[in-house]
DNA sequence: GACATATTCAACCATCCGGTTGACGATGCC
DNA sequence: GGCATCGTCAACCGGATGGTTGAATATGTC
């Protein structure tokens, strides 16, 4: 499964995680802020910033015992022109389209 | 849960829906032809439709004794206005996306 | 060294997911 | 009526998911 898109959209079919997208898109943030306002251990949160982060939709950067996530809006900006290949244009070929994003995700990689 | 979102995104995650979407981007298709070029049962298809369909992606219409399924571009459209929320990047590649979709249109169909 | 903080790991649990097969209700055709 | 076709339903299965708790690993502070 080296396809890129379904972790992706997985990782966004939560809404704790799409939550957690949102307040990064603010700062960058610690785990422990991070769960902080949510209703459940932090595990559980350690556990969905793993999903995220192996969508590619956060890093994880560890500066002395604090870990710093921040968002990676290339993941999105995958998903984005995926739908936008339905929304305004014609029939597509879907697999060439996937060949085309995982093209475009592993550009924006170091 | 009345959350439209996650409903979305969780049908997005799984490629064969992705393409099932693609399909019914050219046309309205029948349960069995939607089915015919994938490798599994046509209950799991007609599961997959069912997840689409309750995702608000395609609709499903009876005539006679086919089952008719359509495309339903406004649940894409409320998951990417979500996404565009989250868009510095907004203006996605879509120069790089309509080069693709150029060479991508001549090359395959007519 | 001792202790507190930040985060993950491991085991466990209930539920969901994607697939199968076989039976079933509807519909169309002869 | 009788039969093939279309599609779903029901039961089942293995594996993933989302949560818990408690222990473990780093790191910082005194």
């Amino acid at each position: 499964m080296t396809d890129p898109l379904s972790p992706i959209f997985a990782a966004l079919a939560d809404p704790t995680r799409r939550t957690i997208l949102g307040m990064l898109l603010e700062d960058d943030m610690a785990v422990t802020d991070v769960a902080e306002p949510f209703q459940m251990s932090l595990a559980a949160i350690s556990k969905h910033l793993q999903v995220l982060a192996e969508a590619g939709l956060i890093s994880r950067e560890k500066r002395g015992r604090v870990i710093w996530c921040k968002l990676e809006p290339d993941a999105l900006k995958a998903a984005s022109v995926w739908m936008q290949g339905f929304g305004q244009f014609e029939p597509v070929d879907l697999d060439a389209l996937e060949r085309f994003l995982a093209v475009e995700l592993q550009d924006g990689e170091g």
